[in-house]
DNA sequence: ATGTCGTAACGTTTACGA
């Protein structure tokens, strides 16, 4: 089961180069993040016609997130519990099941918390401790399971071009990494450090300055696995080449193939 | 050149979020 995260940057205008990597990559789940819609404006019918069953949830203007699955999607939830108030669409989760084995898929686009600090910080904080508590769940559940998605999160210098650059960013300061490697440490698997111990090896350069042509970029897309699903982890790889395309995002897709 | 995008709205331009 070949399972992708691309955070697209709104569906609108991403809508040939998402459709040309769709058909080219294949997978049989793509997770992606800033839809930038609301649920009646996304193009279902678009997704449906290339075989895909799609979820979404979705808002006005910003954030947003969406599954296209070529199996059935199964248990849909929305939003991240914890906060009754938050009404940010940044949390959508369902259940896939393979040949041999269901997988729950939570697909998350985690606040980005700049400038820090302040109350976007604040909030992205927030927002990953409620984050733990759904992965503290999933552990317990035992099943075979991932978090996956924008996690606005450069988990170690190793995983950006220009470390210097980062240190006082939402991005990379410590205590955002302390707060990913907490969610890590309970016992989930980062699928890329698995299968790839080299630096170099990023899922975003931004748009500004130049950063896709002076190879300046960072990863901050991940796949959070648990123990079930970690073991059924065969490949992982970034897509990275279809930033040079036309209109691409300044994110690309990051995928996993799990033997489930 | 706070340099680029995508989205929304009192829109041919500005504001916001990233």
């Amino acid at each position: 089961m070949k399972i992708a995260s691309y955070n697209i940057n709104g569906i609108k205008a991403r809508l040939p180069a998402l459709t040309d990597w769709l058909q080219e990559a294949a997978p049989d789940v793509a997770l992606l993040q800033e839809i930038k819609s609301v649920d009646e404006n996304f193009p279902r019918d678009h997704f449906s016609d290339l075989g895909y069953n799609v979820e979404t949830h979705g808002q006005k203007s910003f954030n947003g997130v969406a599954i296209l699955s070529k199996l059935p999607l199964e248990d849909v939830v929305r939003g991240l519990p914890g906060d009754e108030a938050d009404d940010q669409a940044r949390w959508i989760e369902a259940t896939v099941t393979g040949d041999k084995r269901a997988v729950r898929l939570c697909n998350l686009y985690l606040p980005n918390g700049n400038p820090a600090p302040g109350p976007k910080y604040d909030y992205k904080l927030g927002w990953m401790e409620r984050l733990r508590a759904r992965a503290r769940e999933l552990l317990a559940a035992e099943d075979c399971a991932l978090m996956a998605g924008d996690y606005n999160i450069i988990p170690q210098d190793e995983d950006a071009a220009s470390p210097e650059k980062w240190r006082e960013d939402a991005l990379a300061l410590l205590a955002s990494r302390d707060a990913f490697r907490r969610i890590l440490n309970l016992g989930f698997t980062d699928a890329l450090r698995a299968r790839t111990p080299a630096p170099g090896h990023y899922t975003f350069w931004d748009f500004q300055r130049g950063a896709w042509q002076r190879n300046d970029g960072i990863r901050i897309d991940h796949f959070l696995l648990t123990p079930q699903a970690a073991d059924l982890l065969s490949d992982c790889q970034i897509d990275a080449e279809i930033r040079g395309r036309e209109k691409p995002s300044d994110h690309v897709p990051i995928w996993i193939e799990l033997d489930a």
